[in-house]
Order: structure tokens, then sequence, then C-alpha cells
DNA sequence: TAGTGGTCTAGACCACCGG
DNA sequence: CGGTGGTCTAGACCACTAT
């Protein structure tokens, strides 16, 4: 007799993997039918489709109704990433956080964050410049702009005692979140702040959050020398 | 008479979701067995299931067997990146894709390279360096160490037609990928080949890749001023 | 060891969209 | 309009792990 192995969804993901990978299938190629993947293994479909999902979540093909599977004709790195508010991270690693309160101020958008937050009418909002302490030595410089008209109770919170950066993660969720990064050259005021060298090679993140299409805030952090970010293990 | 709804797997998720940004549910409380959400919504427990594994990958909550879901305690950023292929993201972008190759040499891996890929064993490894281009302009410059151990073959691919970048993503599947992304300050020698002021700050990103235990490659790819890369819209 | 989430199945119906 | 993937259901059993 042939014993009758219980396949998971594990089991058909990485059979289908393995059949793109032995090239049986090869970019922009369709794939058979849920349903046909399904009898040829002896599984439910509920099983493939499972697999198909993760396939599908992990970039290497693509699925239309009607239009089958197909594997994906240009390949990606896909990556997922988690950023945790900084005194999570700077305790994550050992240190003493603390944080500085530079400069709070009231005033409408500028251009760059009304083309951030694509507004084309005047936005008030609040600027807060922040300095994010690890072991009382500068870690991260943001430079943040929180919408008025969307969180306007942030005008009365103390933002001395905990940061913006936390309370506005605690407080305000967020449907849509968009983050960028690049390299900048710190010039003398972040230098300055950051009591680092004029010119050194800095990592930006920079993010910018809404709730449907109501913007929320926009922060650019700037980070200290030797800082990296690492996809999630 | 009541008119009973069919309630999504997105409808649950929503109405959980909104649970605990209301407050009803705070960070590290548990909230109730998938079997009483499902009886409470009056839907299959599955479609719980469903939405808990959204939420649950979406990082705002945490599930255990027996120790039922949790709102995660500290709340996390978390997003998705693609990563395309190099001759892809010029082309996206209207460019026309140029490469050349710079340097190519076979040696033992260095320390920074073992450490890298957790190797003990000195491991000969085959080096490329080289330059990606956009319309004729550097675009991004490349170093990359490759496994001669588990991609033997890539001694005999002329890699001055097709980029190592290419040929890797199209030949060599990987099960495993680590992302790294910082800034570093362009000495003499990487400006001069990007065309640019020595000093200058440029955002790098690092990936590393293995097939299950065995490496395959690692690459730092140096960007030129300018260069953001974005979350997945 | 008992409670909870994870998964599989078989069947049904729906939603989208290519021909 | 018909084919394909997407989802829901009800029920069963399994796999962790907190207690």
């Amino acid at each position: 007799m042939t014993t009758t192995i219980r396949l998971s969804w594990r089991d058909v993901r990485d059979e289908i993997h393995e059949a793109i990978l032995s090239g049986r299938y090869g970019p922009g190629d369709r794939l058979p039918r849920d349903a046909d993947i399904a009898q040829d293994l002896n599984c439910a479909r509920s099983t493939v489709q499972r697999a198909m999902q993760d396939l599908s979540d992990s970039g290497l093909v693509e699925r239309r109704r009607k239009g089958g599977t197909r594997v994906r004709s240009e390949p990606v790195t896909r990556a997922t990433l988690d950023i945790p508010i900084t005194r999570r991270e700077v305790e994550q690693k050992g240190g003493r956080y603390g944080h500085q309160l530079i400069r709070r101020s009231t005033t409408d958008a500028p251009r760059s964050v009304m083309a951030t937050f694509e507004l084309t009418e005047p936005h008030p909002m609040l600027r807060v410049e922040a300095l994010h302490l690890s072991d009382g030595r500068p870690y991260i410089l943001e430079d943040r702009w929180i919408s008025l008209e969307t969180v306007p109770e942030v005008s009365g919170v103390d933002l001395t005692t905990q940061s913006a950066n936390e309370w506005l993660v605690l407080n305000r969720p967020y449907n849509r979140c968009d983050l960028r990064f690049y390299a900048i050259s710190a010039n003398s005021r972040v230098a300055d702040l950051l009591q680092i060298e004029t010119g050194a090679a800095l990592f930006v993140v920079e993010r910018t959050t809404w709730i449907d299409k109501a913007p929320i805030t926009t922060v650019q952090a700037i980070t200290t020398p030797g800082y990296q970010l690492l996809t999630r293990s």
C-alpha cells in the first residue's frame, strides 16, 4: 500500500517554489489552476490557496482572477522592516534613553511639507525639533511637523516629558505610512547638535503618516554616524 | 426582523483594530479567544483566524497557542520594501541602463566577509566590482563577493555582458536575505569612480543572501548623491 | 495536561476580469 | 459570459505552551 502523506501548505508552497526555481516555470509563465495543483498533490484547494498567498506576498508570483497565477517576470527582493519607537530602540541596545526638546513652534506648512502631504491649501502645523539621547549622548535628531488640523490636542501636550515620537505612536494611530531612506552630509547646525564633525555622512529616515486622507505627521530622523538599519530577522 | 450581514475577514479585522485603537484593549492586554470573537460577530472561527493573521503580520498583535492573542506592548512601524534589480530600476525611471565591470578577482574571503556569512574556515570567493550606469552616468557602484563553493559556475560567466546582480538573481535563488542600510562618506576612489566629490554623503544598501546555510553572495551597493529608497506604495 | 491558536478538508458561493 | 482566484462555513484534528 502507498502511505498517504498529509501535506501542509508549507509543503505545497515549497513544492511550487521548487518547480519555479528548477526552471519548470520561467518568468511570466502561467502556473496550473489551484484546483489542478490540489488534485495533483492530493490536497484541498484551500491548502494550495494558502501556499499561493504566501508566494504572492513574497513577490514570487502574481495572481489574478481569471488570469490565473503567473511567475513574476521582473524579480524583486522583498524585505520587511521593523522600526521601533526610538526609546525602545535605545533601551534594546542597552542604552539609557533620554530626550531633549530643542524647539517648538506653530506655523503654516512650508512648501516641502505641503508637497509631502499633497496639500494645496495652507495648513497650520506644530513643528518640533528634538534630540534623542543614548546614555546622554546624541543618538537621533528629529525634525517633525504635526498637523494641527488632524491632531489639535497635541498643542496641550508637554513634549519635554514624553517625546513627540512616543506620544504620537501611542495616541494617534495611522492608516498609511510612507518611509524614505537617504543620506545627507551634516551641516554646521546638525553637526553642532549631534556633536559630530561638519560634513559627516548621516543616514536619514523620513516617515510620513496619515489617517485616511488626513495628514498626521512627517518627521526627518537624522541618525548619528555608524547607525545601521537592518531587516527583520 | 434583523438582517444578517455577511462579514468578511477585513470587516472582522477592522472591528478588532478599532477595538484596540479605541483603547478597549491596551498594550499587553489579552483579547478574547478566536472562538468567542467568532460567536460574538456571528462568523466562522476561520474568518477570525484570517483577520488575526493580518493583524499579526502587521505587528499590531502577537498570538501564541494557549497564550492567546495579546496587543503588542511595544508598537512598531512595519514596512515592506521592494528592491528591484538595478537594470529594472534604471529603466523604470526612464534611464538607459548600462554597466561596466571594474575589477574581477579570486581570493579567500577577508575577515569582514567571513563575519557576514558566519564562516570559520577559509572560503574561496569571486570578488566583482562593477558600476551601474543610467544614461551613461554612474548610478550605483557595487562591490560584490560571491561564494565559489556555493556558486562555482559563476567562474565561467561573462560578467561584462550581464551584470553579476542580474545573473545571480536569475540563476541563483536564495532562501535567506539580510539587508542593511547606512551612510558613508565618499573616499577618493569611490568619488573618482562615481564622478562626484570626495566626502559626499552616500546611501548604501548591503545585501547578503544564502541558500539554506550556504552563502551565495554579499554586496555593498553604493548609490550616488540624491538617491532615495522608498517603501512599497 | 488542558486551553488556545494553527491547519486541513469539502463544499459552496462570490467577484473579478480576460476573451 | 465563463474561468479563475478569493472567501466563508462547519467540523475535525494537531501542535504548541502556559499553568
